[in-house]
RNA sequence: CGGGGUGUAGCUUAGCCUGGUAGAGCGCCUGGUUUGGGACCAGGAGGUCGCAGGUUCGAAUCCUGUCGCCCCGACCA
């Protein structure tokens, strides 16, 4: 039981300038964090408490799904880094953590990095301990403090360069196990995120810089959430923008019958898709083939997609180069015979085929039936372009960025789109680090295999403000019961009020006899003032005790989630409350 | 890192364009009146106007540089 008075809540009534969205606001109104710097704050207690609930939750329930809890260092010796098989990428984001040396020079080369993640440190470590097939599998997680010197830190502790995160690791003895131990973690996440009290929503995934063979998303649905979730609820279809598809060439699809041979006819001038679009040309964007070249691992590529299709350049990935950049007008032109907005991939056009490393068709550019594209040649189009027949293409792929309201791939139904907030990943990693490091055991044959790895991580203080994203209104934080910081809130209106007092006493005793955290309000304070911070920091049940309702023999429990006030009857109250919070927890 | 914005008391801010003694609200302190949804009155403390140069008789205000912070883009839990 904590009082107010001696406890350290300081709530604001407006909020900084700095803060933008409602749950930032609220963060720093509530007295949860304070800003230290730019993405880096100080868990004040009350915001502190959330923490820990939310940890210990995370905690039980990875425990439950048999993962093991250690902890590793913060700092991390910078050749783990360069040994490992993402140094390139993710520097970048690292921060380094040397010695300060004389305040002018500093190593050019880091000594030590402050950990951003841990693929790289528990991968050596299970090499040398796990060495036979007898050990596996084993999945080791922990929580702890990751640093990532973010871009740009943004919405408090969404985007922060300092925040709490659970990562874990599991290393199986072949592929049918670091599915077992996938799906394992799935079913773990979707209990903790269920028993904290958010909606989040597990979608299939982009593999990003992590590399591995797939991933899930977990996403809290939210406005401000930077990522767009496509799904459909009866067919069970929700992937991330990345990674989203819909199926728009139905099943069996022919080309359309050509209309003839392809045609070069002059287009000087026409290099985007609008002007051929424009008269006196009046090609639909829909029937023209886009023709884009990117650079893979140094070798230029092909993507096609319809005129009127984006590109999502995540998807490109799927293609298995590690480095992937649109190609420059002059990379172009040697290998393709003209310049971006003339080019096309029909064959016997391309100056230099062996100089492409692919062409990569998206699916919907089968739609085109007798459609237009560049001629290869500065100045002049193709007419009467049909796929099968006349494009040179290595293979069909998915490549383009999809829309909401496009059939769902699993049955066709339409897909919906909304924002999200991606508070926690998984990862089938595969033998990507296993390799790279070498690490591996023995079977009972007498033969070394690599482990094969998932890795999985809940951003729990990006979490911690999702939710408040997702559950508050106009006056405040309306906390779910499993991570509220207390969960009952005595408000004593009058402590000099020595039988308010007893009273208010003994609904707390009662509260935290049946497992509550109390916090009593013994402020001198005004009602109003009160009230107003109770709903600000959103502790789930409000127990008032006032002269008022003395003089009527009740005192009042009011839910945060509720608009009505219920009056007691003083006999009946402790039992009452002690009722409320048992039914609860 | 590119683009935009901003920096004045613990917080929210006015003043800046058009240079001339730095103002308000909230919060804080004291006294009084109040006391069920952010009370009122009176008094008070608190600011080298982010920092460094420059222009000027004189700079919060104009100029240059620099740093911090916020927003938009790529990246992420």
């Amino acid at each position: 039981m904590k009082f107010w008075s001696r406890y350290f809540i300081p709530t604001l009534k407006e909020s900084p300038s700095d803060a933008e969205i409602a749950s930032h606001k609220l963060l720093i109104r509530a007295g949860l964090v304070r800003k230290l710097g730019g993405g880096v704050y100080t868990f004040l207690p009350l915001g502190l408490r959330v923490m820990q609930k939310i940890s210990r939750i995370c905690r039980e329930e990875m425990e439950r799904a048999g993962a093991i809890e250690l902890s590793m260092p913060h700092i991390h010796p910078a050749e783990f880094w360069a040994d490992g098989p993402r140094w390139g990428p993710v520097r970048e984001i690292m921060f380094r953590a040397d010695s300060a040396g004389d305040g002018r020079r500093a190593p050019r080369e880091p000594e030590f990095v402050l950990g951003p993640t841990h693929e790289e440190v528990i991968t050596p470590l299970i090499k040398s301990e796990i060495t036979s097939y007898r050990d596996l599998p084993k999945n080791f997680f922990q929580i702890g403090t990751k640093f990532r010197n973010e871009i740009r830190p943004r919405y408090g502790l969404m985007r922060a360069r300092e925040f709490v995160m659970m990562d874990a690791y599991s290393f199986d003895a072949d592929d049918e196990g670091a599915v077992r131990s996938y799906m394992a973690m799935k079913a773990a996440y979707e209990s903790f995120f269920r028993r904290i009290g958010t909606n989040a929503i597990c979608v299939e995934a982009d593999t990003g810089v992590m590399g591995g063979s797939f991933s899930h998303e977990f996403m809290v649905p939210a406005e401000v959430g930077d990522n767009d979730l496509f799904y459909n609820e009866e067919s069970g279809y929700a992937a991330n923008r990345e990674k989203a598809r819909s199926s728009l060439v139905p099943e069996g699809h022919a080309d359309a019958a050509p209309a003839g041979a392809p045609e070069e006819f002059p287009t000087p001038g026409v290099v985007t898709i609008a002007a051929l679009e424009a008269q006196p040309h009046g090609v639909p964007a829909d029937r023209q083939f886009k023709t884009l070249i990117f650079i893979g691992d140094g070798m230029p590529f092909a993507v096609i997609l319809r005129g009127s299709d984006e590109l999502e350049e995540a998807k490109l990935g799927s293609l298995g180069f590690t480095l992937t950049r649109p190609a420059t007008a002059e990379e172009i032109e040697p290998v393709m015979g003209a310049r971006p907005g003339s080019l096309g991939a029909v064959r016997g056009t391309i100056r230099n085929p062996a100089g492409l490393a692919g062409v990569f068709a998206d699916h919907a550019v089968r739609l085109v039936g007798n459609g237009t594209t560049g001629a290869n040649r500065d100045g002049f189009h193709l007419r009467n372009v049909n796929v099968t027949r006349d494009l040179e293409i290595t293979r069909f792929g998915d490549f383009r960025r999809i829309q909401a309201g496009e059939p769902d791939p699993l049955g066709g139904r339409p897909l919906k789109v909304r924002r999200g907030i991606e508070v926690g990943h998984i990862f089938k990693l595969g033998t990507k680090y296993s390799e790279r490091l070498d690490a591996g055991y023995t079977d009972d044959k007498k033969e070394r295999h690599l482990f094969v790895m998932g890795s999985y991580g809940i951003g729990l203080s990006r979490t911690l403000q999702a939710v408040i994203e997702e559950s508050h209104d106009k006056d405040g934080i309306v906390w779910p019961w499993a991570i509220a910081p207390f969960q009952v809130l005595v408000c004593l209106l009058d402590p000099q009020d020595t039988e308010a007092t007893v009273i208010a006493g003994r609904l707390a005793a009662a509260a935290g006899r049946a497992g509550a955290d109390v916090l009593v309000d013994d402020r001198a304070e005004r009602p109003g003032v009160k009230f107003k911070d109770a709903d600000l920091i959103g502790i789930p049940l409000r127990i008032t005790v006032g002269g008022r309702g003395i003089k009527e023999g009740v005192v009042e429990m009011k839910w945060r989630n509720a608009p009505e006030t219920l009056k007691i009857p003083l006999d009946e109250s402790e039992a009452r409350v002690e009722a409320a919070v048992r039914e609860k927890a």
